[in-house]
DNA sequence: TCTGGGGTCCTAGGACCC
DNA sequence: TCTGGGGTCCTAGGACCC
Protein backbone atom coordinates (compact mmCIF):
# COMPACT_ATOMS: atom_id res chain seq x y z
CA UNK A 1 0.00 0.00 0.00
CA UNK A 2 0.87 3.13 -0.75
CA UNK A 3 2.44 5.64 2.05
CA UNK A 4 0.30 8.43 0.54
CA UNK A 5 -1.38 10.88 3.18
CA UNK A 6 -5.08 10.94 3.55
CA UNK A 7 -6.38 13.50 1.82
CA UNK A 8 -3.10 14.06 -0.16
CA UNK A 9 -4.10 13.89 -4.20
CA UNK A 10 -3.40 10.61 -6.00
CA UNK A 11 -4.23 10.82 -10.00
CA UNK A 12 -5.19 8.20 -12.12
CA UNK A 13 -4.63 9.04 -15.68
CA UNK A 14 -6.56 6.12 -18.43
CA UNK A 15 -5.30 6.43 -21.93
CA UNK A 16 -7.21 4.51 -24.67
CA UNK A 17 -4.63 2.34 -26.66
CA UNK A 18 -4.18 4.07 -30.70
CA UNK A 19 -7.62 4.79 -29.95
CA UNK A 20 -9.39 5.55 -33.18
CA UNK A 21 -7.97 2.23 -34.37
CA UNK A 22 -8.96 0.53 -31.64
CA UNK A 23 -12.52 2.25 -32.05
CA UNK A 24 -12.53 0.93 -35.90
CA UNK A 25 -11.75 -2.66 -34.39
CA UNK A 26 -14.46 -2.62 -32.33
CA UNK A 27 -16.87 -2.74 -35.11
CA UNK A 28 -14.48 -4.56 -37.49
CA UNK A 29 -12.83 -7.45 -35.50
CA UNK A 30 -11.18 -8.50 -38.83
CA UNK A 31 -8.57 -5.54 -38.36
CA UNK A 32 -7.41 -7.13 -35.20
CA UNK A 33 -3.47 -7.74 -35.26
CA UNK A 34 -3.49 -6.15 -38.55
CA UNK A 35 -1.14 -2.73 -39.65
CA UNK A 36 -3.83 -0.36 -39.31
CA UNK A 37 -3.97 3.53 -39.29
CA UNK A 38 -6.78 5.87 -39.65
CA UNK A 39 -6.30 9.03 -41.52
CA UNK A 40 -7.39 12.88 -41.38
CA UNK A 41 -9.67 14.31 -43.55
CA UNK A 42 -9.12 14.03 -47.07
CA UNK A 43 -7.63 11.00 -46.16
CA UNK A 44 -4.30 13.65 -46.17
CA UNK A 45 -1.92 11.88 -43.35
CA UNK A 46 -2.28 9.05 -41.02
CA UNK A 47 -3.71 10.25 -37.30
CA UNK A 48 -3.47 6.93 -35.59
CA UNK A 49 -1.73 3.86 -35.81
CA UNK A 50 -1.76 0.18 -34.44
CA UNK A 51 1.20 -1.09 -33.52
CA UNK A 52 1.55 -3.40 -36.04
CA UNK A 53 1.66 -0.23 -38.65
CA UNK A 54 3.87 1.76 -35.74
CA UNK A 55 6.49 -1.50 -36.29
CA UNK A 56 6.25 -0.71 -40.20
CA UNK A 57 7.52 2.35 -39.05
CA UNK A 58 4.37 4.76 -40.37
CA UNK A 59 5.46 7.98 -38.33
CA UNK A 60 2.51 10.19 -37.09
CA UNK A 61 1.29 12.47 -39.77
CA UNK A 62 2.91 10.80 -42.38
CA UNK A 63 1.17 11.68 -45.87
CA UNK A 64 -1.33 8.97 -47.51
CA UNK A 65 1.06 8.80 -50.93
CA UNK A 66 4.31 7.90 -49.22
CA UNK A 67 2.12 5.04 -47.35
CA UNK A 68 1.56 3.00 -50.94
CA UNK A 69 4.24 0.67 -50.72
CA UNK A 70 3.65 -0.22 -47.55
CA UNK A 71 -0.17 -1.04 -48.35
CA UNK A 72 1.04 -2.92 -51.43
CA UNK A 73 3.82 -5.07 -49.57
CA UNK A 74 2.78 -5.30 -46.28
CA UNK A 75 -1.11 -5.19 -46.34
CA UNK A 76 -0.98 -2.07 -44.30
CA UNK A 77 -4.89 -1.23 -44.52
CA UNK A 78 -5.70 3.04 -44.36
CA UNK A 79 -9.18 4.25 -42.75
CA UNK A 80 -10.67 7.17 -43.41
CA UNK A 81 -11.95 8.75 -39.86
CA UNK A 82 -15.07 8.39 -38.15
CA UNK A 83 -15.02 10.81 -35.40
CA UNK A 84 -18.87 10.45 -34.57
CA UNK A 85 -17.79 7.18 -33.60
CA UNK A 86 -14.88 7.69 -31.49
CA UNK A 87 -16.73 10.41 -29.72
CA UNK A 88 -19.16 7.97 -28.87
CA UNK A 89 -16.76 5.38 -27.78
CA UNK A 90 -14.69 7.57 -25.72
CA UNK A 91 -18.00 8.95 -23.93
CA UNK A 92 -18.48 5.45 -22.87
CA UNK A 93 -15.14 4.94 -21.38
CA UNK A 94 -16.21 7.56 -19.21
CA UNK A 95 -19.52 5.92 -17.81
CA UNK A 96 -17.46 3.06 -16.94
CA UNK A 97 -14.65 5.32 -14.91
CA UNK A 98 -17.07 6.91 -13.46
CA UNK A 99 -18.26 3.70 -11.78
CA UNK A 100 -14.39 3.78 -9.52
CA UNK A 101 -14.65 7.50 -9.12
CA UNK A 102 -17.08 10.67 -9.19
CA UNK A 103 -14.15 13.30 -9.67
CA UNK A 104 -12.97 12.58 -13.09
CA UNK A 105 -11.83 15.08 -15.65
CA UNK A 106 -12.22 14.44 -19.73
CA UNK A 107 -8.52 15.18 -20.90
CA UNK A 108 -9.03 14.27 -24.53
CA UNK A 109 -11.32 12.05 -27.03
CA UNK A 110 -8.82 9.55 -25.51
CA UNK A 111 -7.53 10.15 -22.06
CA UNK A 112 -9.60 10.86 -18.66
CA UNK A 113 -7.99 11.88 -15.49
CA UNK A 114 -9.72 10.46 -12.30
CA UNK A 115 -8.96 11.37 -8.56
CA UNK A 116 -9.04 8.74 -6.43
CA UNK A 117 -7.61 9.27 -3.13
CA UNK A 118 -11.01 8.76 -1.52
CA UNK A 119 -11.76 5.93 -2.97
CA UNK A 120 -8.09 4.06 -1.10
CA UNK A 121 -11.23 1.90 1.24
CA UNK A 122 -12.48 0.09 -1.50
CA UNK A 123 -9.06 0.01 -3.73
CA UNK A 124 -6.24 -0.15 -1.30
CA UNK A 125 -4.02 -1.34 -4.01
CA UNK A 126 -4.24 0.72 -7.03
CA UNK A 127 -1.87 -1.46 -8.93
CA UNK A 128 -5.86 -3.49 -8.40
CA UNK A 129 -7.81 -0.81 -9.32
CA UNK A 130 -5.87 -0.11 -12.34
CA UNK A 131 -6.22 -3.60 -13.67
CA UNK A 132 -9.89 -3.47 -12.95
CA UNK A 133 -10.13 -0.44 -14.29
CA UNK A 134 -8.24 -1.74 -17.43
CA UNK A 135 -10.57 -4.98 -17.76
CA UNK A 136 -13.76 -3.40 -17.24
CA UNK A 137 -13.13 -1.05 -20.24
CA UNK A 138 -12.02 -3.64 -22.13
CA UNK A 139 -14.93 -5.89 -21.00
CA UNK A 140 -17.70 -3.25 -21.50
CA UNK A 141 -16.83 -0.94 -24.86
CA UNK A 142 -13.99 -3.48 -26.20
CA UNK A 143 -11.13 -1.27 -25.85
CA UNK A 144 -7.92 -1.63 -24.88
CA UNK A 145 -6.40 1.17 -22.07
CA UNK A 146 -3.64 1.89 -19.94
CA UNK A 147 -3.56 3.46 -16.82
CA UNK A 148 -0.85 5.23 -14.87
CA UNK A 149 -0.98 6.16 -11.35
CA UNK A 150 0.78 9.66 -9.70
CA UNK A 151 0.33 12.23 -7.10
CA UNK A 152 0.50 14.89 -9.77
CA UNK A 153 -0.95 14.92 -13.12
CA UNK A 154 1.90 15.71 -14.88
CA UNK A 155 3.17 11.81 -12.63
CA UNK A 156 -0.06 10.10 -13.87
CA UNK A 157 0.83 10.94 -17.22
CA UNK A 158 4.43 9.64 -16.98
CA UNK A 159 3.23 6.69 -15.26
CA UNK A 160 0.55 5.68 -17.90
CA UNK A 161 3.77 5.91 -20.67
CA UNK A 162 5.85 3.24 -18.73
CA UNK A 163 2.52 1.13 -18.56
CA UNK A 164 2.13 1.47 -22.03
CA UNK A 165 6.12 1.09 -23.19
CA UNK A 166 6.74 -1.61 -20.80
CA UNK A 167 4.51 -5.18 -21.38
CA UNK A 168 5.47 -6.23 -18.23
CA UNK A 169 3.74 -3.92 -16.12
CA UNK A 170 0.32 -5.55 -17.85
CA UNK A 171 -0.74 -1.67 -18.54
CA UNK A 172 -0.97 -0.12 -15.30
CA UNK A 173 1.67 1.55 -13.61
CA UNK A 174 1.72 3.14 -9.97
CA UNK A 175 4.44 5.46 -9.56
CA UNK A 176 3.28 6.16 -5.64
CA UNK A 177 4.14 2.58 -4.42
CA UNK A 178 7.09 2.03 -6.50
CA UNK A 179 10.08 1.84 -4.31
CA UNK A 180 12.07 5.37 -4.76
CA UNK A 181 15.25 3.83 -5.76
CA UNK A 182 13.77 1.90 -8.45
CA UNK A 183 11.83 4.38 -9.36
CA UNK A 184 14.91 6.89 -9.75
CA UNK A 185 16.32 4.29 -12.03
CA UNK A 186 13.50 3.93 -14.27
CA UNK A 187 13.11 7.61 -15.18
CA UNK A 188 16.72 7.76 -15.90
CA UNK A 189 16.03 5.90 -18.57
CA UNK A 190 13.06 8.04 -19.95
CA UNK A 191 13.98 10.76 -22.32
CA UNK A 192 12.80 14.21 -20.74
CA UNK A 193 10.69 15.21 -23.80
CA UNK A 194 8.44 12.06 -22.48
CA UNK A 195 7.25 14.75 -19.94
CA UNK A 196 3.65 16.39 -20.20
CA UNK A 197 4.54 20.23 -21.34
CA UNK A 198 8.28 19.32 -22.60
CA UNK A 199 8.11 19.72 -26.05
CA UNK A 200 10.66 19.74 -29.48
CA UNK A 201 12.21 23.27 -28.45
CA UNK A 202 12.55 22.77 -24.25
CA UNK A 203 13.70 19.29 -24.73
CA UNK A 204 16.23 20.79 -26.76
CA UNK A 205 17.30 23.60 -24.66
CA UNK A 206 17.08 21.20 -21.60
CA UNK A 207 19.66 18.76 -23.38
CA UNK A 208 21.84 21.91 -24.10
CA UNK A 209 21.99 21.97 -20.50
CA UNK A 210 22.57 18.57 -19.89
CA UNK A 211 18.87 17.35 -18.75
CA UNK A 212 18.48 14.48 -21.20
CA UNK A 213 16.01 12.13 -18.47
CA UNK A 214 13.24 12.46 -16.64
CA UNK A 215 15.18 12.02 -13.28
CA UNK A 216 17.62 14.97 -14.55
CA UNK A 217 14.68 17.36 -14.60
CA UNK A 218 13.12 15.88 -11.46
CA UNK A 219 15.95 16.57 -9.70
CA UNK A 220 16.72 19.80 -10.95
CA UNK A 221 15.60 22.81 -9.45
CA UNK A 222 12.25 24.49 -9.50
CA UNK A 223 13.80 28.03 -9.62
CA UNK A 224 16.82 27.42 -11.86
CA UNK A 225 14.17 26.07 -14.29
CA UNK A 226 11.93 29.01 -13.55
CA UNK A 227 14.82 31.26 -14.40
CA UNK A 228 15.11 29.68 -17.74
CA UNK A 229 12.08 28.57 -18.87
CA UNK A 230 8.82 29.84 -17.61
CA UNK A 231 5.95 29.00 -14.26
CA UNK A 232 4.64 27.00 -16.34
CA UNK A 233 8.00 24.39 -16.25
CA UNK A 234 8.54 25.45 -12.72
CA UNK A 235 5.17 23.66 -12.30
CA UNK A 236 6.16 20.96 -14.00
CA UNK A 237 9.40 19.88 -12.01
CA UNK A 238 7.53 20.55 -8.95
CA UNK A 239 4.61 18.09 -10.48
CA UNK A 240 7.32 15.58 -11.03
CA UNK A 241 8.57 15.52 -7.56
CA UNK A 242 5.43 14.74 -6.62
CA UNK A 243 3.74 17.76 -5.22
CA UNK A 244 0.41 18.15 -7.16
CA UNK A 245 0.38 22.17 -8.73
CA UNK A 246 -2.49 20.96 -11.45
CA UNK A 247 -5.90 20.57 -9.91
CA UNK A 248 -8.48 18.19 -11.79
CA UNK A 249 -10.95 20.80 -13.95
CA UNK A 250 -14.30 18.98 -13.07
CA UNK A 251 -16.20 21.23 -15.01
CA UNK A 252 -15.12 22.22 -18.36
CA UNK A 253 -14.40 25.94 -18.56
CA UNK A 254 -16.31 27.44 -21.33
CA UNK A 255 -14.35 27.73 -24.86
CA UNK A 256 -12.43 31.46 -25.41
CA UNK A 257 -12.08 30.62 -28.80
CA UNK A 258 -13.95 28.41 -31.35
CA UNK A 259 -12.21 27.00 -34.63
CA UNK A 260 -13.85 25.66 -37.66
CA UNK A 261 -11.79 25.30 -40.69
CA UNK A 262 -10.82 22.56 -43.09
CA UNK A 263 -7.92 21.92 -45.96
CA UNK A 264 -9.70 21.61 -49.83
CA UNK A 265 -8.99 18.36 -51.60
CA UNK A 266 -8.54 20.01 -54.77
CA UNK A 267 -7.37 23.49 -54.72
CA UNK A 268 -9.77 26.59 -54.86
CA UNK A 269 -8.83 29.93 -56.74
CA UNK A 270 -12.47 32.09 -56.35
CA UNK A 271 -13.47 33.95 -53.56
CA UNK A 272 -16.98 32.21 -54.57
CA UNK A 273 -15.81 29.23 -53.31
CA UNK A 274 -13.89 29.95 -50.42
CA UNK A 275 -17.17 32.24 -49.17
CA UNK A 276 -19.35 29.02 -49.89
CA UNK A 277 -16.75 27.10 -47.78
CA UNK A 278 -16.66 29.57 -45.30
CA UNK A 279 -19.93 29.92 -44.84
CA UNK A 280 -20.20 26.28 -43.70
CA UNK A 281 -17.53 26.32 -41.25
CA UNK A 282 -19.49 29.81 -40.17
CA UNK A 283 -22.44 27.45 -39.25
CA UNK A 284 -20.76 25.02 -37.60
CA UNK A 285 -18.67 27.25 -35.35
CA UNK A 286 -21.91 29.42 -34.44
CA UNK A 287 -23.72 25.95 -33.74
CA UNK A 288 -20.65 25.34 -30.81
CA UNK A 289 -21.10 28.82 -30.25
CA UNK A 290 -24.61 28.10 -28.97
CA UNK A 291 -24.33 25.15 -27.69
CA UNK A 292 -22.33 26.49 -24.71
CA UNK A 293 -24.43 29.88 -24.24
CA UNK A 294 -22.06 32.14 -25.58
CA UNK A 295 -22.13 34.97 -27.95
CA UNK A 296 -18.87 36.19 -29.87
CA UNK A 297 -17.51 39.67 -30.19
CA UNK A 298 -15.26 38.97 -33.38
CA UNK A 299 -14.27 36.85 -36.22
CA UNK A 300 -11.03 35.97 -37.40
CA UNK A 301 -11.06 34.60 -41.04
CA UNK A 302 -7.61 33.23 -42.83
CA UNK A 303 -7.09 31.87 -46.19
CA UNK A 304 -3.81 30.21 -47.21
CA UNK A 305 -2.04 28.09 -50.30
CA UNK A 306 -0.49 25.13 -50.01
CA UNK A 307 2.56 25.24 -47.66
CA UNK A 308 4.20 22.30 -49.11
CA UNK A 309 4.23 23.15 -52.83
CA UNK A 310 7.53 25.41 -54.26
CA UNK A 311 6.05 25.76 -57.35
CA UNK A 312 2.61 28.24 -56.71
CA UNK A 313 3.18 31.52 -55.24
CA UNK A 314 2.63 31.34 -51.63
CA UNK A 315 -0.02 34.21 -49.82
CA UNK A 316 -1.38 33.50 -46.58
CA UNK A 317 -3.11 36.20 -45.09
CA UNK A 318 -6.18 36.79 -41.81
CA UNK A 319 -8.14 39.38 -40.05
CA UNK A 320 -10.58 40.40 -37.51
CA UNK A 321 -13.29 41.92 -37.73
CA UNK A 322 -15.22 43.14 -34.84
CA UNK A 323 -18.94 43.04 -34.20
CA UNK A 324 -20.65 45.90 -33.49
CA UNK A 325 -22.67 43.72 -30.90
CA UNK A 326 -21.73 40.75 -30.09
CA UNK A 327 -23.98 37.57 -31.65
CA UNK A 328 -24.58 34.16 -31.74
CA UNK A 329 -26.89 34.45 -34.83
CA UNK A 330 -25.17 32.48 -37.99
CA UNK A 331 -26.18 35.11 -40.16
CA UNK A 332 -24.17 37.69 -38.61
CA UNK A 333 -20.99 35.66 -38.24
CA UNK A 334 -21.15 34.66 -41.71
CA UNK A 335 -21.94 38.59 -42.53
CA UNK A 336 -18.47 39.59 -40.97
CA UNK A 337 -16.79 36.45 -42.05
CA UNK A 338 -17.70 37.27 -45.71
CA UNK A 339 -16.38 41.29 -45.40
CA UNK A 340 -13.15 39.51 -44.18
CA UNK A 341 -12.69 36.99 -46.77
CA UNK A 342 -13.45 40.26 -49.57
CA UNK A 343 -10.98 42.14 -47.61
CA UNK A 344 -7.92 39.22 -47.97
CA UNK A 345 -8.95 37.48 -50.89
CA UNK A 346 -6.25 37.82 -53.81
CA UNK A 347 -6.73 36.96 -57.17
CA UNK A 348 -4.65 34.25 -59.37
CA UNK A 349 -3.86 32.15 -55.88
CA UNK A 350 -4.61 28.38 -55.78
CA UNK A 351 -5.58 28.27 -52.06
CA UNK A 352 -5.36 24.96 -50.12
CA UNK A 353 -7.29 26.06 -46.78
CA UNK A 354 -9.74 28.45 -45.53
CA UNK A 355 -10.91 28.56 -42.05
CA UNK A 356 -12.85 30.95 -39.38
CA UNK A 357 -12.37 31.61 -35.59
CA UNK A 358 -14.73 33.04 -33.11
CA UNK A 359 -12.96 35.50 -30.79
CA UNK A 360 -13.89 37.53 -27.79
CA UNK A 361 -16.64 35.30 -26.74
CA UNK A 362 -18.96 35.96 -23.30
CA UNK A 363 -21.67 34.95 -21.75
CA UNK A 364 -25.38 35.06 -23.18
CA UNK A 365 -28.50 34.56 -21.32
CA UNK A 366 -30.01 34.71 -18.11
CA UNK A 367 -27.13 34.56 -15.06
CA UNK A 368 -29.20 35.00 -12.11
CA UNK A 369 -31.99 37.26 -13.32
CA UNK A 370 -29.37 39.68 -14.26
CA UNK A 371 -28.92 41.25 -17.91
CA UNK A 372 -26.43 43.23 -18.57
CA UNK A 373 -24.64 45.39 -21.51
CA UNK A 374 -21.45 46.70 -20.94
CA UNK A 375 -19.49 48.88 -22.74
CA UNK A 376 -16.10 49.47 -22.27
CA UNK A 377 -14.46 53.19 -23.12
CA UNK A 378 -10.98 54.25 -23.41
CA UNK A 379 -11.95 57.70 -22.06
CA UNK A 380 -11.60 60.20 -19.45
CA UNK A 381 -14.14 62.51 -21.05
CA UNK A 382 -17.16 62.46 -19.20
CA UNK A 383 -19.32 63.16 -22.03
CA UNK A 384 -18.30 59.98 -23.91
CA UNK A 385 -19.30 58.02 -20.77
CA UNK A 386 -22.43 59.72 -21.56
CA UNK A 387 -22.90 59.40 -24.89
CA UNK A 388 -21.92 55.46 -24.36
CA UNK A 389 -25.01 55.48 -21.81
CA UNK A 390 -27.30 56.74 -24.55
CA UNK A 391 -25.98 54.24 -27.55
CA UNK A 392 -27.05 51.46 -24.35
CA UNK A 393 -30.50 53.47 -23.88
CA UNK A 394 -30.53 53.52 -27.69
CA UNK A 395 -29.88 50.07 -27.88
CA UNK A 396 -32.55 48.72 -25.59
CA UNK A 397 -35.25 51.41 -25.00
CA UNK A 398 -37.79 51.09 -22.90
CA UNK A 399 -36.43 47.70 -21.71
CA UNK A 400 -33.67 49.43 -20.21
CA UNK A 401 -34.16 49.03 -16.51
CA UNK A 402 -31.26 50.65 -15.33
CA UNK A 403 -28.00 52.33 -16.19
CA UNK A 404 -24.22 52.98 -14.35
CA UNK A 405 -20.85 53.77 -15.27
CA UNK A 406 -17.59 53.30 -13.35
CA UNK A 407 -14.33 52.92 -13.64
CA UNK A 408 -10.93 54.85 -13.08
CA UNK A 409 -9.10 57.68 -14.79
CA UNK A 410 -8.97 56.32 -18.05
CA UNK A 411 -10.98 53.48 -18.74
CA UNK A 412 -14.74 53.45 -18.21
CA UNK A 413 -17.54 50.80 -18.08
CA UNK A 414 -20.99 51.77 -18.74
CA UNK A 415 -23.85 48.76 -18.12
CA UNK A 416 -27.53 48.61 -19.07
CA UNK A 417 -29.49 46.30 -17.52
CA UNK A 418 -31.86 45.12 -19.86
CA UNK A 419 -34.75 42.41 -19.86
CA UNK A 420 -34.21 40.50 -22.48
CA UNK A 421 -30.21 39.99 -23.77
CA UNK A 422 -27.26 40.01 -21.38
CA UNK A 423 -24.01 40.86 -23.20
CA UNK A 424 -20.43 41.83 -21.96
CA UNK A 425 -18.90 43.85 -24.77
CA UNK A 426 -15.37 45.23 -25.02
CA UNK A 427 -14.50 47.59 -27.20
CA UNK A 428 -11.05 47.93 -28.14
CA UNK A 429 -11.44 51.08 -29.79
CA UNK A 430 -13.89 53.96 -29.09
CA UNK A 431 -17.07 53.34 -31.03
CA UNK A 432 -17.17 55.73 -34.41
CA UNK A 433 -20.01 57.53 -32.57
CA UNK A 434 -18.26 58.37 -30.26
CA UNK A 435 -14.81 59.25 -31.73
CA UNK A 436 -13.72 62.98 -31.74
C1' DT B 1 -0.75 14.63 -57.74
C1' DC B 2 -1.11 13.60 -52.61
C1' DT B 3 0.93 16.53 -46.15
C1' DG B 4 -5.21 17.27 -39.95
C1' DG B 5 -8.12 20.13 -37.03
C1' DG B 6 -8.77 21.52 -32.93
C1' DG B 7 -7.34 23.97 -28.46
C1' DT B 8 -4.59 26.42 -24.15
C1' DC B 9 -1.33 29.29 -21.67
C1' DC B 10 2.62 32.43 -21.20
C1' DT B 11 5.74 36.23 -22.35
C1' DA B 12 7.49 40.33 -24.31
C1' DG B 13 6.75 44.69 -25.72
C1' DG B 14 4.10 48.79 -26.82
C1' DA B 15 0.56 52.25 -25.56
C1' DC B 16 -1.12 54.70 -22.11
C1' DC B 17 -1.96 56.37 -17.32
C1' DC B 18 -0.55 58.83 -12.79
C1' DT C 1 9.76 70.48 -21.03
C1' DC C 2 12.15 66.46 -19.32
C1' DT C 3 12.77 62.27 -16.44
C1' DG C 4 11.53 58.09 -14.01
C1' DG C 5 8.99 54.56 -11.43
C1' DG C 6 4.83 51.94 -10.99
C1' DG C 7 0.99 50.18 -13.02
C1' DT C 8 -2.72 48.29 -16.53
C1' DC C 9 -4.29 46.63 -20.84
C1' DC C 10 -3.74 44.75 -25.31
C1' DT C 11 -1.63 42.11 -29.02
C1' DA C 12 1.40 39.07 -31.48
C1' DG C 13 3.84 35.19 -31.38
C1' DG C 14 5.79 31.08 -29.43
C1' DA C 15 5.40 26.86 -27.12
C1' DC C 16 2.75 23.22 -25.76
C1' DC C 17 -1.21 19.60 -25.84
C1' DC C 18 -4.36 15.90 -28.20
Amino acid sequence: MSASLAGAPVFALQDGNNFYVSCERVFNPRLENKPVCVLSSNDGCAIARSSECKALGVKMGDPLFQLQDLVRRHGLICLSSNFALYGDLSARVLEVLSQFSPDIEPYSIDENFVRVERMRLLWPDLTQMGQAMVARVKQWVNIPTCVGFGTSKTMAKLSNHVAKKNPQFGGVFDSTSYPAKELGALLATISVGEVWGVGRRIAEKLNAMGIHTVQDLRQSSPKFIRSHFSVVMERTVAELQGISCLDLEDVAPPKQQIISSKSFGTMVSTQEELGEALTSYVTRAAEKLRAQRSVCGAVHVFVMTNRYTTRDPQYCNGITIPLPNPSADTMALAGAALAGLKAIYRKGYAFKKTGVMLLDLSPAGIVQGSWFDQVEVQSRQSDVVMAALDSLNARFGRDTVTVAAAGTQKRWVARAENRTQRFTTRWTELPKAYAK
